[in-house]
DNA sequence: GCCGTTTTCGGCCCGACTGTTTTCAGTCG
């Protein structure tokens, strides 16, 4: 994300976070709250879009709001904010994110007791003092002390490709449950946002199989914890220390449900604003009238969005950036599905640093019904990862022919090629006549993470033998932050010579903001696993689901054409590039 | 603080749960 957007966001959220402890009105905070998120989830630069003078035009940005933003372009803070954060100790702000302590609760410790640390505040809970306070009592203490704790535990979010396969487990651990009609992750997971709060899980039954389904639910011998165990509402903190919700309801709301509970807010909010224009209800129960009351539907998720008018919407894009006017429309474009992937361009085997024999991918991969295959190690330079000389490549080649002959009639191509890295200089770290024996070749950078790299890359993609620039930013989601890049030259430059991007499983690279913008220009991508073990393969599901979050279609993602369109690709651009 | 052809004032999504109460406030999603 731009820097300036990330501040701001900061700003404006500390500045809810703030007016909400001084007791100002709650639809004041919602709407610094409202214009926080938007910023923060922003793909241009907040400065070019404040120059460009489109910044007005967006929702919930009014005159105050660009006032502010004006002043914060100008001077790097807003006077309100330096004002107001004085008037509240640091700690109290912190303290409410945690579960079970809200503005009011932190404000009467603050003026009846004097509350001003966290430590303060521990000690008025433990010492009894809190408990005594109308409104108090030994219940709330309690509750509030674990909230602590947990919040102690699980400060960080899951990363998107912890939680998934973490979710499938629970998924499948419930499924033995044969009451159960329907079930589904909902929330983050289900939109595929690249980090995870909670586990969201949904499950319709009938409503005298709850309790039963509850009891099954807190018994996963993954299970800790049990944070709560209800009728409708069950909490477990797993050994790992990751917290998983169940919920449970009728199978008539079932769509209704999945359709609340998958979020994201922004988008559930202006859902239901349009139902009321139209005299409507929604609910986590189903469609209703708004006057009578009368039940209009609930039992699909199709059918909620139909009964407000729209044609359903995919939950990666529901984050109320711009899907729900197209859908009124119904123009949301197609996005990529996992279905239309016909195989994988980035894999790693035991000739680098993977861990299973190139006969094991390759055998993995004709599991899966792959079209082809293109096993990508590492090139010499990569001396950590058992980088491949080109003879070694070159031996590597003769076992795929052998393998090809057995898999060929079987309809799986397994394609030669490489990541070849990307030296400090930009050149490749193979020579063109190495290159040009590759049936498709990937180029990454794996050195010189600080400086800016917008050259090394452009050079790369200049060369006609490279087909796809490996995680292209250099970011990896929760360990390292990408290096410095000029993302618009890198776009362009990658649609003039016919080059596509990556898009990485495992490190969320590109981002669903970048894969957005590329979407925009017309850029190809591809989505990739990066696998270094047979095991990472079906992980493409996330991989997919990152690039539906960037709302890409089919038709810019490389790998759902098949073998003809992939060698057309490769021979397009060794074309082109020759002549000039 | 934002928004608007029925409004420039008066709304702003709404239901469940919990713990505290005896009809409700605070918090959450």
């Amino acid at each position: 994300m731009h820097r300036k957007n990330k501040e701001l966001a900061r700003i404006f959220e500390k500045i809810a976070d703030i007016l909400e402890f001084l007791g100002d009105n709650i639809y004041r905070v919602n709407s610094y709250r409202r214009a926080s998120t938007l910023i923060s989830e922003l793909p241009e630069d907040i400065e070019e879009l404040y120059r460009s003078g489109k910044l007005s035009r967006l929702p919930g940005i009014g005159s105050s709001t660009l006032l502010k933003i004006e002043e914060f372009l100008r001077t790097g803070t807003v006077k309100k904010y330096e004002d107001l954060r004085k008037r509240v100790p640091e700690d109290l702000l912190e303290l409410m994110d945690v579960s079970g302590i809200g503005p009011k609760t932190l404000k009467t410790a603050y003026e009846k007791l004097g509350v001003r640390t966290k430590d303060d505040f521990i000690r008025v809970l433990k010492d009894g003092s809190l408990a005594k306070l109308p409104g108090f009592g030994p219940k709330k203490v309690e509750k509030i002390l674990k909230g602590i704790e947990l919040w102690e535990s699980v400060q960080e979010r899951i990363p998107l490709i912890e939680a998934y396969p973490m979710a499938q487990d629970v998924l499948e651990y419930m499924r033995g449950e044969e009451s159960i009609r329907e079930i589904s992750v909902a929330g983050s997971l289900r939109r595929m946002k690249e980090t995870i709060g909670d586990i969201d899980i949904l499950v319709s039954a009938e409503r005298k199989d709850w309790r039963k389904i509850h009891e099954h639910f807190v018994k996963y011998p993954e299970v800790d914890k049990i944070l709560a165990k209800g009728e409708t509402k069950s909490s477990v903190v797993l050994k790992n220390g990751r917290q998983v919700d169940l919920r449970t309801v009728e199978p008539i709301s079932w769509g209704a449900a999945l359709q609340y509970f998958t979020g994201s807010k922004q988008h559930n909010v202006r859902v239901r604003d349009i139902a009321k224009e139209k005299g409507l209800k929604v609910n986590e129960y189903g469609v209703f009238k708004a006057d009578t009351e009368e039940r209009l539907g609930g039992e699909r998720e199709e059918e909620v969005y139909e009964l407000v008018g729209m044609e359903w919407i995919p939950p990666e894009i529901r984050e109320n950036w711009g899907e729900i006017e197209l859908a009124l429309e119904r123009k949301l474009p197609k996005l990529v599905e996992f279905e239309d992937i016909k195989g994988d361009f980035h894999m790693h085997t035991n000739w680098s640093d993977g861990i299973n024999p190139l006969e094991e991918v390759v055998e993995y991969a004709h599991k899966l019904g792959y079209e082809y295959i293109v096993i990508g190690d590492h090139s010499q330079s990569a001396r950590v990862a058992n980088g491949l000389t080109p003879e070694r490549y070159m031996e590597q080649w003769k076992l795929i022919e052998k393998l090809n002959r057995v898999y060929n009639p079987k309809g799986l191509y397994i394609l030669k090629g490489c990541e070849v890295d990307i030296l400090p200089d930009g050149n490749l770290d193979l020579p063109d006549e190495v290159l040009e024996g590759f049936d498709f070749v990937v180029a990454s950078i794996h050195s010189r993470f600080n400086q800016d790299n917008t050259l090394r890359i452009l050079r790369a993609m200049e060369n006609p033998y490279v087909n796809l620039i490996g995680h292209p930013t250099g970011k990896a989601y929760g360990q390292r932050e990408g290096y410095p890049l000029d993302m618009e030259k890198v776009m362009d430059v990658a649609k003039e010579t016919g080059t596509a991007l990556e898009i990485n499983t495992f490190r969320i690279d590109l981002s669903p903001e970048n894969i957005r913008r590329c979407v925009e220009r017309g850029v190809m991508m591809a989505v990739v696993t990066d696998a270094h073990s047979v095991t990472h393969l079906p992980y493409i599901r996330v991989g997919v689901g990152i690039a539906r979050r960037g709302w890409a279609p089919p038709e810019l993602i490389l790998n759902t054409r098949d073998l003809k369109g992939i060698r057309d690709f490769v021979l397009q651009k060794r074309k082109r590039l020759a002549k000039t």
